[in-house]
DNA sequence: GCGAAAAATGTAAACGGTTACATACGCTGC
DNA sequence: GCAGCGTATGTAACCGTTTACATTTTTCGC
């Protein structure tokens, strides 16, 4: 390995010459610049990061701890924090923690002194029960977290208002009977979405009954499922709102295979929009959700705190917006947003 | 910021004991062991990573650089590789770069000194215009890339025999009119599917057509573009066959659009088997690849040469399986592996 | 109770950079 | 010709660890 040493002898300069080089400082002539340069790239020399930041105690890389790395909605949020970071010239250090409040003690142990800052999706709700095992002020953006006491900045998506506003377009088109299929227990998002789902009910003047609110966990899978044991009751409803688009897309598998239509004899809503979504077979209405946004003003957040140019702490809510398809009938009600 | 130095202090010993205690050396005795971790976690006292990884010349981190961050697929591929690398106490830098030669070589520059090892998913066929900037003897794994001169260990999708297999189940249910959607130009998978598809073809005794090989890009899109134009032609195929399933979908998408129902009037087959596939409508017939095994697969490899336990070149291929669903039609059909 | 071996601990030199401070080297102006 | 200054470069301390080697303490056989 070829170090700042070898440089600087191979070119007859001294180490802080060579250093000023690749730091663009302005106090070393151009000559001298050309000819470390021309030495530098001769030898292939490129200056190691630890070595580097250890002295500017700076690592230029954010760590990323999330819950589980899965499907289209995980790749699309590191999606727009890699592009971010890249662009302000820092690294991200991912490590997906299998939501063990023991495991992600030991993940933000080891990345003790290789992150300048962390983006932590941590939806369920014990979030600040590991926190504490952090330095004093060390920057921390909390995604799609419960963040009761505000102690850190945070970024969640207004999954209340987006779930309200879809249920209200359902009832809007007729609907009366709506089921929701729940996100995971414990999970922020889904009870907010709940919530939203409850509201919009006794806004319209309806009841919310404890018997069409079916749990999930934001797989395919479950979704499936809970479609199935729906089907089999004797007071069907006529919609079903899926807490996210993974679980709606299980839920009109399960009735294409009981044979019902979609939206004649079940209508269907998701929420996050993936992409797939409008590739549906039909297309799914869905929460719209820029979910790469969500990464990307997460790490700005992040940095600007980095970076000190942030001041208080900051709480933002990322909008959503209804897109509605043909999954749940009825394109051109009047009542959309 | 509490360094070693200060637990040293505090604790009344020199530096290196506290060191030893920290890295599980036998060489310090039990009681003084328990006094140093007692003062330690009292000063909450976590040993700077940065610092170690000077000393020891090894970051315990592996690189990650993907051509993009999309889809299933990669979220699929990141889940394997940090699974793995967690399990043996490794970290992951991911970086994704834009596909552009230069920016490959600016990533992999800012990851000098910071990684162990790579893993690197270049899948254009230029991947060694890159790499010689890479010290001698780096640890690298390519993964689904082209790797013509051997030079890395490498990992990649038996593509050609996963298409081959497929198309000749098609041809096998009657099907003698058999379009392809291709993956991106210049990529390595892509290529090797379409070999795989005009193979089969061929070993039927039937001829492949250039008007019948679509362009695409792997995108939902690409595939939804590619149908729509294929539907307007006179002479339709019977069946299309995409290069992976997110195309497939879309082609999908589009046939229903046109009133086009699958499998009756025409059948469809993808790659990669998404988790998603099965929960189509109808249930998207797919060649199944362990994505995530992928990933592990390829972080073991790399772990051991970093680890000097591997001694020779390795090339392994990752088989593929015939996972075949309704949206190909005659799914009994009895010349499935 | 002694000496040697074994075990525990300490000292200090790396690791590869950055940077405050010191120094050398032109210049300018008188 | 020299004080004075600005610019370019060098020297060396430091960042927080690890670890070879030196030193001290303990153990144990006799």
């Amino acid at each position: 390995m070829v170090t700042i040493k070898d440089v600087a002898r191979e070119a007859g300069v001294s180490v802080a010459t060579v250093s000023r080089v690749y730091n663009d400082s302005e106090l070393v002539s151009e000559h001298t610049r050309r000819h470390v340069k021309e030495v530098g790239t001769r030898l292939r020399y490129s200056p190691n990061r630890t070595a580097r930041s250890l002295t500017t105690a700076k690592s230029n890389s954010i760590g990323v701890l999330l819950p589980d790395i899965y499907g289209e909605f995980f790749s699309e949020v590191i999606r727009g924090i890699d592009e971010s970071a890249q662009a302000r010239d820092y690294h991200i250090l991912v490590s997906s923690s299998h939501a063990a409040t023991a495991e992600i003690d030991v993940a933000l142990r080891a990345m003790r002194g290789r992150v300048d800052g962390l983006i932590l999706m941590w939806p369920t709700n014990d979030a600040e029960l590991v926190l504490p095992s952090l330095p004093d002020g060390f920057p921390v953006v909390l995604l799609n977290s419960a963040n009761d006491d505000g102690a850190f900045d945070s970024l969640t998506i207004d999954n209340y208002s987006g779930a309200h506003a879809m249920v209200t377009h359902l009832i809007g088109l007729g609907h009366r009977k709506i089921a929701m299929i729940q996100g995971a227990a414990g999970n922020h998002d889904a009870s907010e979405r709940l919530r939203g789902y409850r509201a919009a009910l006794r806004d319209a003047g309806l009841r919310a009954l404890p018997e069409w609110e079916l749990p999930g966990d934001f797989s395919e899978s479950s979704g499936w499922v809970a479609t199935m044991a729906l089907i089999e009751r004797w007071a069907r409803p006529t919609a079903i709102f899926a807490a996210n688009d993974a679980m709606a897309i299980g839920a009109m598998s399960a009735l294409g295979e009981k044979g019902l239509r979609v939206p004649d004899d079940m209508a269907v809503a998701g929420f996050d929009d993936i992409p797939m979504a409008r590739y549906m077979n039909p297309p799914l209405s869905s929460v719209h959700v820029e979910i790469a946004a969500l990464g990307t003003q997460a790490t700005q957040m992040l940095l600007d705190r980095i970076e000190q140019k942030a001041a208080d702490r900051q709480h933002r809510t990322l909008p959503t917006r209804l897109v509605i398809r043909s999954s749940c009938g009825g394109s051109f009600s009047l009542d959309e947003p």
